[in-house]
RNA sequence: GGGCCGGUAGAUCAGUGGAAGAUCGCCGCCCUCGCACGGCGGAGGCCGCGGGUUCAAAUCCCGCCCGGUCCA
C-alpha cells in the first residue's frame, strides 16, 4: 500500500539498513544484515532463534523492565501517565482495556479532550481473551510467548497544529527506539529486523513497523496518519498520533534468556510449583523444544509437520512432564488476570466480560485437577500480588475476595461436572447412540463438553463419536433488536439548532420559568431556548410539568437539544416566550432518589468491599434501583449494615457539591471510581461529590443537602444474574408511605389472629401447620372408611362382583377417590360407583383389576355416558368425570349397570 | 445483551393429560449379647409462583421468579 519511502526513515539512512524481501512470508523488511533472508517473525526464522545468541543482555525482573523502560522515556521528553484499569468502564464498546490506545479512545483520539502531553508513555495492562490477531487462551503456556494479561509499554505522541500539539513523528520515533534497544537493552543491531505493515482500525489507518529480536516481536510502531470515508477516499488527518506497542514482559525474556516468557516473569511460581509437581526436565532440551513452540500457534498455522515431528521427538520421554509444565505456565497466567480484572472490579458471572474471568478460572480447575493436584491456587495468588504490587499498588484490593471466590467458583465448577456426569450416565443407560444434535444441545444447555460425554462412555463401554469441528458449529442465532426509530426521525428537525440552556443546573430548585419558543415539531414536541425540565438521562428519568398551562409528559434530549412531549396537541407559536412549570413533588422525589443512589453505592462499597460497582440504576419517583457487582447474593444483616449507614450520611446533612472538570483532572483527582454510570461523553465531566463521602461523574439532578433525602429504605434485594444484585429502595416521602403500609398490613394480621405483632409469626406457624395435620388426617379418615359408615347402597349383583353406590356430601372428587381407594382395600370385589354434588355433580367408577380386561372404567365415564351429558375419563380401573347439576344419578347409576352387565356377561 | 436447559420428599432424580413415585437418608419394630448388614413398617410434597386451556394439569399454553449453561 505505501512505498519503499514511506519507511525509509532517517536511522535506516544514517546506519545503512537495507530493504529485503522475505523469502518466507514475503514481506519487505529492514535490516542491517545482508546476508538475512527473513524478516524475523517467529514462523519465517524457525522459532525463537533470539535464544540461541551470546549476546549478554543486562538481567531484570518485570518490574525492573518496566522502570528501566520508563526512565528512559522520561528522560527523553516524555510523561509517564498513571495506568488506566483493566476493566474498560469509561468504554461502551469493549468489557476490558485491550491496548494501551484503549486508554485515549474515543475522547482523545477524535479530538474532544486534550491527551494530558504531547508525548507520553504509560505502563498499561491489557487483557486479551480472543477475537482475530489477538491471543486465543488455548496458546497460553504452549507458544512460549502468549499471555491472557500483558503489560503493553505504550508509547505514544500527538501531532496537530490547532490544537498545538507538537509531538514527534516517524524519524524521530524510530531513532528513539532504536536507541533504546541498542544502547540501553544492548540488543545486537544486526539481529533487529524492521517489518513493513498497514495498520488500520475504526476509519484509520497508516505505516507500521513492526521491530522483531531474531524470532520474536517486541515492539509495534503505527503511525496513525489517515481516514477513509464512505467512499473509499482517504486523506491526510490534521490529528496525527503514534502508537507504539512494547511488549514488556518480551523484554523481559529477552534479558533472562528463559526457555519462554512464562519463566522469565513468573519464575519465583514457578520454581516452587515445579518442586511440589516433581516437574524435571532438562534444561537444554526444554530450550530447544521451546525455541520450536514459537511456531505452534494453536488458531493459525500449527506448525509444519517437520516441526512438530522434531518437537516430539525432542520430548518422547517427558510428554506427561511437558504437559504438566505447560498447565503450570497457563494457571500462573490465568490467576494472574484474575486477580488484576478482580483488583479493577470484575467479577466472575454468566454475563458479560464475568463471563470471560469464568472461563479463565475453570480451566485452571479443570489444569489443576487433571495434571496437577497437589497446587494451591490461593498461595500462586498471593506470590503474584506480592511481584505485581511494586509496579501496581491497586492489586491488593483483591486481596480480600479472592480466596471467598476461588471457593465459590470452584464449588459451582465441581457441581455443574457432577449434574453433567449424571445427566450423561442418565442418557447413555436409555440410548443406544448420542447424535450430533444431541451433542450440541448437551454442550450449549448444560456446558458438558463431546469430550466429557466421551470419558463417561468409555467408563461404561460404550463408544460415542465426537462429531468433526463440533466447537466451529456452535453459533449464535439471535435475532436482531429492533431499534425504536421515532427518535431518528426527529434528528431531521432539530440538526441545525443550538443547545438548549439548562437552567435546572444552575437553578436545581427553581419551579417555574420563562423562555422563548424555538420549534414545535408538529404540535407535539416543543423546543425551547432555555428549560427547568430536566431530560431523561443517567437512569433518572425527565421531568413532566406543564407549557403554559398544556400538560408535559416527557421531556427528553437529541444531543444537546431539550425537547419537550405534549400530553396532547397543542398550537405553540414559534418565536413567543412562554412560561413553564415543573412538577415539583416529583422532581423532588427523583432528586432524592438520585442523591440516594450516590450514598447507597458507596456504602455497599464500605462493607461489601472495593470491587462494588455500579451495573445500572433507574430512578422513578416511585421507587429505584441500584444495581452492584457483587459475586454473591447479600445477608439480612449485609443489607441492615448498607441501610443503617445510608441512613448514617442522610442524618450527617453532608454537602452535595457540584462542579464541572476537565476530563483528565477528574480522573486525576478522584480516580476511576467517578466511571460508576458507565462511559460519560464529552470534554468536561460533571462531578457530583457528596463531601466526604463519594465523587461520581453525573449529568442528574440532585439535592443540596443529605439531610433533603429524609430517610432511605433498601426494600429488596435479588440477584439478577451472576455478579450482579439488584438492591430496591425508597427515600423520603415513598420511604415513610412503605412503612406505614408494612405496618398496617401487620396490624390487619394481629387483629385476624388475635395475637400481638410480634407473636404473629409463631400464630401463622401453628395455623400452617395445624391445617396439614388436619389435611392428612382428613385423608387417612378417607381411606379406612367401610361401606357400612358411608351409607353405601347394593345396586347389582353381577356374578362374583357387587355394583355399589353412594352420594357423599360435600366431597371432592379426589375426597371420593380416597374413599374409593379405602373400600378396596377391604372389598376386593366391589364395583363403586361414587357421587357428590359440588358446582356439578362428580363421579368416580372404580372396579377390580382383576375384571379390568372386559371392562375400562376410564372408556365408560368418557364414551357410555355421553347420552347423559357426562364428561370426563381415566384408565381402565378408575374412572372420573363430572355431569351437570340438573342430571339425573339415578340415570348414570341404571346405565352404568346396563354396560357392566353387558360387557362381563359376554365374556 | 441474546439464546438454550432445568425447578417434583432432607439429597439425587423418574414421571408428557387421568390415584404423586424410586433410590439414598430419617424414625420405629424384628434379627443380634451389642454393632454393621439384612427383613418389615412409617413419617416426610403449595410438583418454583401467578394466570389460562380442559370434565381433569406436575404434565399443555402465557407471564414471572429462581438456578444452570453457551454465545457475543
Amino acid at each position: 500500500m505505501f512505498d519503499e519511502e514511506k519507511y525509509r526513515v532517517t536511522v535506516f539512512k544514517e546506519e545503512g539498513f537495507t530493504r529485503k524481501k522475505c523469502k518466507q512470508c514475503g514481506s519487505f523488511f529492514w535490516t542491517l544484515d545482508s546476508s538475512r533472508e527473513t524478516c524475523g517473525d517467529t514462523a519465517c526464522v524457525g522459532g525463537y532463534m533470539f535464544l540461541k545468541d551470546n549476546y549478554k543482555i543486562r538481567r531484570m525482573d518485570l518490574n525492573q523492565t518496566i522502570k528501566h523502560w520508563a526512565d528512559y522515556f522520561t528522560k527523553n521528553n516524555h510523561v509517564r501517565i498513571k495506568d488506566y484499569p483493566v476493566v474498560a468502564r469509561w468504554r461502551d464498546d469493549i468489557f476490558f482495556t485491550i491496548a494501551s490506545i484503549t486508554d485515549f479512545q474515543p475522547w482523545v483520539l477524535n479530538g474532544t479532550v486534550d491527551p494530558p502531553a504531547p508525548s507520553l508513555i504509560v505502563a498499561q495492562p491489557c487483557i486479551r481473551f480472543g477475537g482475530k490477531g489477538f491471543c486465543d487462551i488455548d496458546n497460553v503456556g504452549k507458544t512460549g510467548r502468549h499471555l491472557s494479561l500483558f503489560i503493553m509499554g505504550g508509547q505514544h505522541s500527538f501531532n496537530s497544529k490547532i490544537k498545538n500539539l507538537k509531538g514527534y513523528w516517524m524519524d524521530e520515533c524510530i531513532e528513539l527506539n532504536y536507541n533504546y534497544l541498542v544502547n540501553e537493552l544492548k540488543i545486537p543491531k544486526n539481529q533487529i529486523t524492521y517489518k513493513e505493515d498497514v495498520w488500520q482500525g475504526g476509519g484509520n489507518f497508516g505505516p507500521s513497523l513492526e521491530v522483531f529480536y531474531n524470532g520474536l516481536e517486541i515492539v509495534n510502531n503505527v503511525f496513525m496518519q489517515y481516514e477513509v470515508n464512505a467512499n473509499g477516499e482517504y486523506r491526510e488527518m490534521e490529528f496525527k498520533v503514534i502508537d507504539v506497542g512494547w511488549g514488556l514482559e518480551r523484554l523481559t525474556w529477552v534479558s533472562r534468556k528463559t526457555p519462554n516468557i512464562y519463566e522469565a516473569v513468573f519464575n519465583t511460581i514457578i520454581d516452587r510449583v515445579k518442586k511440589i509437581a516433581e516437574i524435571n526436565i532438562p534444561p537444554d532440551l526444554l530450550l530447544e523444544y521451546n525455541i520450536l513452540s514459537g511456531c505452534m500457534e494453536v488458531d493459525e498455522n500449527r506448525g509444519d509437520n517437520l516441526t512438530q515431528s522434531r518437537m516430539r521427538s525432542l520430548i518422547q520421554r517427558y510428554e506427561l512432564e511437558i504437559e504438566k509444565l505447560q498447565a503450570v505456565y497457563a494457571i500462573a497466567d490465568h490467576l494472574r488476570t484474575f486477580i488484576f480484572a478482580l483488583a479493577d472490579g470484575a467479577i466472575p458471572s454468566n454475563v458479560g466480560g464475568g463471563y470471560n474471568i469464568r472461563t479463565l478460572l475453570r480451566r485452571v480447575f479443570s489444569l489443576k485437577k487433571t495434571l496437577l493436584e497437589n497446587i494451591d491456587l490461593f498461595e500462586i495468588c498471593l506470590e503474584h500480588i506480592k511481584t505485581l504490587k511494586k509496579t501496581y499498588p491497586r492489586i491488593h484490593n483483591s486481596v480480600h475476595l479472592i480466596e471467598d471466590i476461588l471457593k465459590i467458583e470452584l464449588e459451582r465448577y465441581e457441581s455443574s461436572i457432577e449434574k453433567g456426569r449424571k445427566y450423561i450416565q442418565n442418557l447413555l443407560e436409555k440410548e443406544r447412540e448420542i447424535t450430533e444434535e444431541k451433542m450440541r444441545e448437551i454442550y450449549v444447555s448444560k456446558g458438558i463438553t463431546p469430550e466429557t460425554v466421551k470419558e463417561i462412555a468409555l467408563k461404561m463401554n460404550k463408544q460415542v463419536v465426537i462429531p468433526t469441528s463440533f466447537y466451529l458449529n456452535i453459533s449464535n442465532k439471535t435475532s436482531e433488536r429492533s431499534v425504536k426509530n421515532e427518535d431518528n426521525k426527529l434528528i431531521e428537525h432539530i440538526k441545525d439548532l443550538q443547545a438548549t440552556k439548562k437552567l435546572y443546573y444552575e437553578k436545581p430548585y427553581d419551579k417555574k420559568f420563562k423562555a422563548k419558543v424555538i420549534k414545535n415539531i408538529l404540535n407535539k414536541y416543543i423546543i425551547l431556548d432555555r428549560t427547568l425540565f430536566y431530560p431523561e438521562g443517567g437512569g433518572q428519568l425527565g421531568d413532566s410539568g406543564r407549557l403554559n398551562n398544556q400538560p408535559v409528559t416527557r421531556s427528553f434530549k437529541i444531543s444537546d437539544v431539550i425537547l419537550h412531549e405534549l400530553e396532547k396537541p397543542a398550537k405553540i407559536e414559534e418565536g413567543v416566550e412562554i412560561e413553564g412549570e415543573i412538577d415539583w413533588s416529583r422532581r423532588l422525589q427523583l432528586m432524592r432518589n438520585h442523591t440516594g443512589a450516590h450514598i447507597l453505592n458507596n456504602a455497599a462499597r464500605k462493607i461489601l468491599g472495593k470491587h462494588i460497582w455500579q451495573a445500572g440504576a433507574e430512578k422513578t419517583p416511585s421507587r429505584s434501583r441500584l444495581d452492584i457487582t457483587h459475586y454473591k447474593s447479600l445477608t439480612k444483616e449485609e443489607v441492615s449494615s448498607i441501610e443503617k449507614l445510608c441512613n448514617e450520611i442522610i442524618l450527617e446533612n453532608r454537602k452535595v457539591k457540584i462542579k464541572n472538570l476537565e476530563r483528565n483532572l477528574a480522573e486525576k483527582e478522584y480516580g476511576f471510581t467517578i466511571y460508576q454510570g458507565g462511559a460519560v461523553p464529552g470534554r468536561f465531566l460533571r462531578i457530583v461529590e457528596i463531601e466526604g463521602w463519594d465523587a461520581e461523574a453525573c449529568g442528574g439532578t440532585h439535592v443540596k443537602r443529605t439531610g433533603e433525602i429524609g430517610f432511605l429504605k433498601i426494600i429488596n434485594t435479588e440477584r439478577i444474574q451472576d455478579g450482579v444484585i439488584r438492591l430496591e429502595y425508597l427515600t423520603g416521602n415513598a420511604a415513610l408511605e412503605y412503612i406505614q403500609r408494612q405496618d398496617q398490613e401487620l396490624h390487619r394480621l394481629a387483629i385476624l389472629l388475635n395475637v400481638p405483632v410480634n407473636q404473629i409469626y409463631n400464630a401463622v406457624e401453628k395455623f400452617y401447620k395445624l391445617s396439614k395435620e388436619l389435611k392428612k388426617k382428613m385423608e387417612r379418615m378417607q381411606k379406612t372408611i367401610n361401606i357400612e359408615n358411608i351409607n353405601m347402597k347394593l345396586v347389582e349383583r353381577l356374578g362374583e362382583n357387587e355394583l355399589y353406590t353412594c352420594l357423599v356430601e360435600e366431597a371432592t372428587i379426589k375426597d371420593l377417590i380416597n374413599i374409593s381407594a379405602g373400600i378396596r382395600k377391604r372389598m376386593k370385589n366391589a364395583i363403586l360407583l361414587l357421587f357428590s354434588k359440588k358446582e356439578a355433580i362428580n363421579i368416580v367408577l372404580m372396579v377390580p383389576a382383576h375384571i379390568t380386561k372386559n371392562v375400562n372404567a376410564g372408556l365408560i365415564i368418557k364414551e357410555d355416558l355421553k347420552e347423559l351429558n357426562v364428561k370426563g375419563g381415566g384408565n381402565s380401573e378408575l374412572g372420573q368425570g363430572v355431569a351437570p347439576l340438573q342430571a339425573e344419578i339415578d340415570q348414570i347409576i341404571e346405565a352404568v349397570k346396563n354396560v357392566l352387565k353387558n360387557k362381563l356377561n359376554s365374556r
